[in-house]
DNA sequence: CTGAAAGCGCTTACAG
DNA sequence: CTGAAAGCGCTTACAG
């Protein structure tokens, strides 16, 4: 039915031994005889059975993304970011994500080994015990906003902290006193970083100002009943940092409900710089995530341990962010 | 290095056959056998090889996306439910973006070959002579938002002349007489049956208001110089209808800074209903295109396809839209 | 430079 | 119910 490389060797008179020299750029082939061969399998359509290949050479120029959810920019700025570097290798993304719990992580990751040549992984499933259970050691991988320090893995990670940090001492420069932090789940890395930084900020740059930290869950909903409970406490803050956008975009309506102008009466920031940032009004000061820089750069490191097994040297790395000033803390409305 | 079948076989005293037959539930096989095999199959962290499985079963259980871009909520909420879908099947997702031109996606459909027992496909660049020259004719596909209308393969649209055609009759039963619709790029398919939904309801519904149309390419910025030239002309309509929300986006930003109110003095509709639309003030009146069903519905179709290629019917399905109503066009705020 | 042959790890008629 | 064997479509030492 479909074409082999039999086909293409008894049009071309040769073995397929040939065949395959001549169309994988073996030196071992004449000119003349390479592009006859070339031209006959084009002429049959010719495209070589990847399992085949797979089968002996062991690779499958396949790269797999373990992500929890696909839902919201996000992702798909990760996602785009991989696989535009993956097309540079002439590698395929093979993307695997909806994983609720431990449970379905482990499952897609093992129903991932074999068809892929190494993983990026993120996952918040994710911990040492998880990966020695279910991650066979040959398989290349690098994970993803990862709480895990093992010399075991490749980890790349945002710079939540110093994002956060830098965001709280710009608040502060502004001249924002006082500065309410809306906190993101409590067992989310991300958040839990960005929360550090707020605090560690605060003890170095207004040590006599209190931290101030309301529970979110980085839902628009929780950020709204967090901007409620700030705007009817009995002193409102100078400023409100939400770890997220999202929660950002929720405080700004309890506000609004509640007659605090923004920034005028209280400055806001937010965190990530997804799309409606830049859309509400006032436009909302953040910190900006280069996601799709990240993605392209877990597949580089990736590609790279892929290609080269030997190197045994796997570090933690940092993607900077940047404070993007806005209208929503007073500063001058920049795009 | 990895254990194969053979080290399963070695284990339990079988032939490789019989754990063949246990693992893939061969009813050829005692149970007593099948759960010491499996038990021993588990132990040794046994997973089959899939490039192998597939050399013989002909099968990959693997679908492709073909998709011209992965930027924005789009393509993400598409990927999401087709991923949803796809797991429910038990098939693997390999996705393939970013194809500027008609050789670029000829060259992705042609690196998927082998790899996927079918595949979604939404290019701008497909028409009938690609797919005849690119895909071959065995593998079962589902073509997305195509204009192509050919018996021989499956085709999902989103219902674009329907909605706009909805929305232009909500715009004028609201009152407002004149229209302007912002277009989007004269080539896309989406764009070109929004318009024609405009077109229609308006000489359907208003045959004594001219059409009023003014070009843009579905950006921002295209649709802040639509909006700038509508706000300046003589006589601005009572309503805007821009063929996407990140155009009526713009016109929001152009009529602000012409002093126009909105909806005061003018409605504005977008479609689509990303989520900048609801957080805009005022918020956006838009058409609600449900993108992850439209992904989960077509990787439905290609499971059945590739689970029956006996079946030659092959048809046209249309998805329906949905208008929604938010203070941009002056309707009550729903959320 | 070219070919015959082994083998990658599976599945599945075919016997028994 | 179980096993020996063929074969899926490739690549790559090994000879020549």
């Amino acid at each position: 039915m479909a074409v082999t490389i039999r086909d293409v060797a008894r049009e071309a008179r040769v073995s397929v031994a040939s065949v395959s020299r001549a169309l994988n750029g073996s030196p071992a082939v004449t000119d003349e005889t390479r592009a006859r061969i070339s031209r006959i399998a084009q002429r049959l359509r010719y495209v070589p059975h990847s399992a085949a290949r797979s089968l002996i050479t062991k690779r499958t120029q396949t790269v797999g993304a373990l992500l929890p959810d696909l839902y919201g920019e996000f992702f798909s700025e990760l996602i785009r970011g991989i696989d535009l570097a993956a097309r540079a290798h002439g590698l395929h993304l093979l993307v695997s994500s909806s994983h609720g719990d431990a449970d379905e992580a482990a499952a897609a990751l093992r129903a991932m080994q074999g068809r892929v040549d190494g993983m990026l992984i993120l996952s918040p499933h994710v911990d040492a015990a998880f990966l020695r259970a279910n991650l066979p050691e040959s398989i290349p991988a690098v994970l993803l906003n990862s709480a895990l320090e093992s010399p075991q893995f490749d980890v790349l990670n945002i710079d939540n902290y110093g994002g956060a940090h830098a965001m709280t001492r710009h608040l502060l420069d502004a001249g924002h006193a006082s500065i309410a932090f809306v906190s993101g789940p409590g067992d989310n890395f991300d958040a839990q970083q960005r929360e550090r930084g707020y605090v560690d900020a605060m003890a170095t740059f207004a040590p006599k100002a209190a931290a101030r930290i309301v529970k979110g869950d980085f839902s628009e909903e929780s950020g709204y009943r967090a901007g409620l409970s700030l705007a009817k406490g009995g002193k409102p803050p100078r400023a409100v940092f939400a770890a997220n956008d999202m929660m950002a975009v929720g405080c700004l309506r309890a506000f609004a409900q509640s007659g605090l102008r923004v920034p005028h009466d209280v400055a806001l920031a937010g965190f990530d710089d997804i799309p409606v940032a830049h859309y509400i009004t006032p436009a909302l000061t953040t910190v900006r995530v280069r996601i799709a820089d990240l993605g392209r750069d877990a597949l580089e490191r990736l590609a790279t341990t892929i290609e080269k097994p030997g190197r045994t040297c796997h570090e933690t790395q940092t993607l900077g962010c940047e404070v993007v000033v806005r209208a929503s803390s007073g500063g001058t409305q920049k795009h």
